[in-house]
DNA sequence: AAGAGCGATGATATAGTGTAACCTGTTGCG
DNA sequence: CGCAACAGGTTACACTATATCATCGCTCTT
């Protein structure tokens, strides 16, 4: 049986080469835009450089206060449509139990996601799991549930930070 | 097998009797109370009756506002604290993805739960499906995740909106 | 080239959500 | 009674998000 089948289920290790990630994901961002004919203006680039800043869960406010740091002062509403932008396209994803936003990592491919979310290190990390989207689809149609949107957002500690239990 | 175990699956018809429903959750938290040496306040009390007075999510401004025009003028804090006390007691659950809260059908069982969520009329039907939870507690370890909470809502249309497109 | 139309961004203001910190009152109990 | 523990009140503020209108630059058309 394939009800394995994930998509990218780890978790990154401290020391791998982040800057990779952030030109991939903005390579991934270009063809996406050139795709579907929208434009990734300097400011839409900037916002999802930032958002690939980490692969942790990145706040509106956060963005807006780097920003401000560079371009004197953005306002709210400039994140928030940016992010609206990037999202539409399916190049962020928002997890709404933190409020936060995090890159999406295959943007290219229409695909449902769920989300591991570390309690230690505050790293996300997005997988697409066919068990679980088959587990919620026929617990839906079986309710005659029609379903549109799932938010799966699963706490917990990441391999690393389970085996270090914190210290006081 | 037993993959299909789905507790409450079922939404709400506009005529239910839904005086009952306020009722027995009422009677359902005095128990919880008892059995875990809480006290159900006045006020405590009157929040989870709001809560309750409707099958969808309340918000909790919502609740201030109500509270208001009852006790003159209560503050945010009175009703979070509220709130987390009732979470705490499994009593209500937060919906993230609607800032809003939710009375639980069944407080008195520890269980997981999963949202369904209707764009239409609002209605929320919490359910816990052996299946999703299985799967879930598969994927994550499968990538050697600690698990501590799962958030999982589904949106879309019910039943009875479903059947129903809505007019322009 | 003039100007319409559109998408992107700027700017102002305000709405909505949530918490910190401190204080007061109440209850249960030795 | 007198204390400890909990519940609730009060003030102030932080954080998250959106509505609305103005501006700028680009493309397309005539």
């Amino acid at each position: 049986m394939n009800g394995q089948h994930v998509d990218r289920p780890a978790f990154h290790d401290g020391g791998h080469e982040h800057q990779g990630c952030i030109a991939d994901a903005l390579t991934r961002a270009e063809a996406v835009c050139r795709q579907r004919g929208a434009r990734l203006t300097p400011l839409r680039r900037r916002v999802l450089e930032l958002v690939w800043g980490s692969h942790r869960a990145t706040k509106a406010y956060d963005l807006l206060a780097a920003l401000g740091d560079e371009d004197g002062a953005a306002k709210p509403p400039t994140v928030y449509r940016t992010l609206e932008f990037l999202m539409d396209l399916g190049l962020v994803h928002r997890i709404d139990s933190l409020n936060a936003f995090v890159g999406c990592p295959m943007p290219d491919r229409r695909h449902t996601a769920q989300f591991l979310i570390c309690g230690g290190c505050g790293e996300v990390s997005e997988m697409t799991a066919s068990s679980i989207d088959r587990a919620v689809a026929d617990q839906a149609a079986g309710s005659g549930f029609a379903l549109s949107r799932q938010i799966i957002e699963l706490h917990g500690k990441c391999p690393h930070c389970a085996a270090t239990p914190q210290r006081p």
